[in-house]
DNA sequence: GAATCCAGAGACAACGTTGTCTTGCAGTAG
DNA sequence: CTACTGCAAGACAACGTTGTCTCTGGATTC
């Protein structure tokens, strides 16, 4: 006794399944009285049809569902991208599956495999697998996949990145521009692609203006260690360059506790809400998640959609936002 | 040329069909070497199973997928929810469908149905419908719903709240003991249920001290119009209590732009990421998204394993956290 | 008036899988 | 040697739906 089918709409209006199946399609072939009349049982008996059944029966294998592999929902940049891509796919009747990978390769590739189990239509991932390669054995032949905020590796698909490089270029010249010399670069783990993109940039801007580089990779997300330890050096930083917004928060924490917030500048890469609130506001280089997701959804869409052509790659500009912590002037000694 | 299927793997494994089913669901009834031939034809062609016509065909309809419909994946509130409701899924290697519904009901019920349609094992609802009656019509009989962070109507179901009206209480009473009698309430939309149960804590305390009350609600999440207007009474309230964490980041770059945020007190509901970094530090009320999303996930995973029992409802305390700006002393005028 | 056409409606097979029944064959007991 | 048992493996139907074909009967055409 579990849902209503077909056949039991069908007895129940007096017509044949196939007349019901036909009206539930909106095919135009029937007669208005019998569409009536199944109309009706369809709404006596609370039918619903069968998803499974129609998949697996139509030559058009759509399921109307995406899925998304994100770093971590609950990580404002993620969140964001999520959004952005829902709204894309709400507004074309379709739904997502989502899932946290945590920088962990395992989980990319179980989850790829779960959704793609689940015929999803197309998917959007965002890579933390150092090689995508296991997509081909996991994957339908002609499903697509977008990657976004992170390049991919073993597999062909459109791909979505921010302009890191440039825009960590234009974060530490900013700061150049400002009077800084000695200006200290706090990575994130070099296993990830943005981050070795952004370390890039920062070496471009100092080559450029012929300073030397100083880096320092922070382990965890929290930065408790690697801030002070600079600061503390013979010559110290006069302004710090953050890879990523939680390092940037980090850093915020760190400097207010060595009371020097107002006195080191800093810039970060990827805005973060309440940026501007802080004391002083901090200046970053912002990411457009949003953009991003829609740029991602956008493509996969059409590629779903039938859309044949090499595999594009697609670039969303960082924008420099001015607001205090940057412009900070370099001090001598403290 | 699709996928293949059990029938291309018993061909080319040289046994039956179903041979190839019993090996693939693990049946110990298949002789060794048999068994051996078909988990390397599988290997070779990359068979899949095809997730729908098992469904189809199996008497236990599991599709180990739940939906998790919030007010919006991007609101850090949403976002520490789904992560913790994702996380107790993956453990169970169950998968999650999300949605954002934007205090549309429309998109409650549309989404509740996709999520229905796609044989969801459960829900996890955070209701914006006045009414889930509907749920009643959408989903198969026995499908279990967990309703979280808002009460429901017309549907039974576990439910998940945070103690709303006790801890906008408690925050009212803090601004009391620290000498404050002109306290205003900036309130959310009356019609959501969390709202209307902070505004009655609200009003608990007040009455209590036998304090006049002050409301006002926001017509949008940008306070830019009650907090001014609220300030400029002739005798103006010495603090605030903002109703929910968008408001409270409101009130605070309202305050900043009157430069009353030294003299202002404010204590907010739920707490938002750098609260403490603000100056003064934003004294709040904090929820435990992620509890409040554990609790609902484990209830639903109960539900699904056949637990039957009385709807329950689980209360998720809120906590004080005091920061600063729930401290400031009264000021008389300025 | 007979032949033709057409639209509407039903019969039937098929999608990819699993539940149940049947077959075949080896091993065992009488 | 026959009858019975047990077990592996195949045949077949069924899940709920849609694609294709066939049938019916009334309207159109010559």
């Amino acid at each position: 006794m579990g849902r209503p089918t077909m056949n039991d709409v069908a007895r129940s209006a007096g017509v044949s399944l196939k007349t019901v199946s036909r009206v539930v399609n909106g095919e135009r072939t029937v007669d208005p009285e019998l569409a009536a009349r199944v109309r009706a049982a369809v709404a006596l008996l609370g039918y619903r049809p069968n998803l499974g059944a129609t998949m697996l029966r139509r030559n058009d294998r759509r399921t109307r569902t995406i899925g998304l592999l994100l770093e971590d929902v609950s990580n404002p940049f993620s969140a964001a991208l999520h959004r952005a891509v829902e709204d894309e796919a709400h507004a074309r009747g379709v739904h997502v599956l989502t899932g946290s990978l945590d920088e962990d390769p395992a989980r990319e590739r179980d989850l790829a495999g779960a959704f793609a189990r689940r015929n999803a239509d197309g998917l959007i991932v965002a890579p933390t697998a150092p090689d995508q390669g296991y997509l081909a054995r996991e994957l339908q032949p002609g499903i697509p996949v977008v990657f976004v905020d992170r390049p991919a590796a073993g597999y062909r698909g459109d791909t979505v990145l921010a302009t890191n490089r440039a825009g960590a270029a234009e974060a530490v010249r900013h700061l150049i521009a400002h009077g800084h010399r000695r200006i200290a670069f706090l990575a994130d783990a070099p296993r990830i692609a943005t981050a070795r993109s952004r370390r890039l940039g920062y070496r471009d801007a100092m080559r450029e203006a012929g300073l030397p580089t100083c880096e320092a990779v922070e382990p965890g997300p929290d930065v408790q260690a690697a801030t002070p330890a600079l600061l503390r050096l013979p010559d110290p930083p006069t302004a710090l360059f953050t890879a990523q917004n939680l390092i940037t928060i980090g850093a915020v924490r760190a400097l207010r506790r060595l009371r020097l917030h107002r006195r080191v500048a800093l810039v970060g890469f990827d805005d973060f809400p309440l940026a501007d609130l802080l004391e002083p506001p901090v200046t970053v280089v912002a990411q457009d998640p949003a953009a991003m997701g829609r740029a991602a959804a956008r493509a996969l869409f059409e590629r779903i959609d039938g859309h044949e052509e090499e595999p594009r790659e697609i670039s969303i500009p960082t924008m420099l936002i001015p607001r205090g912590s940057g412009e900070l002037p370099p001090t001598g000694s403290w």
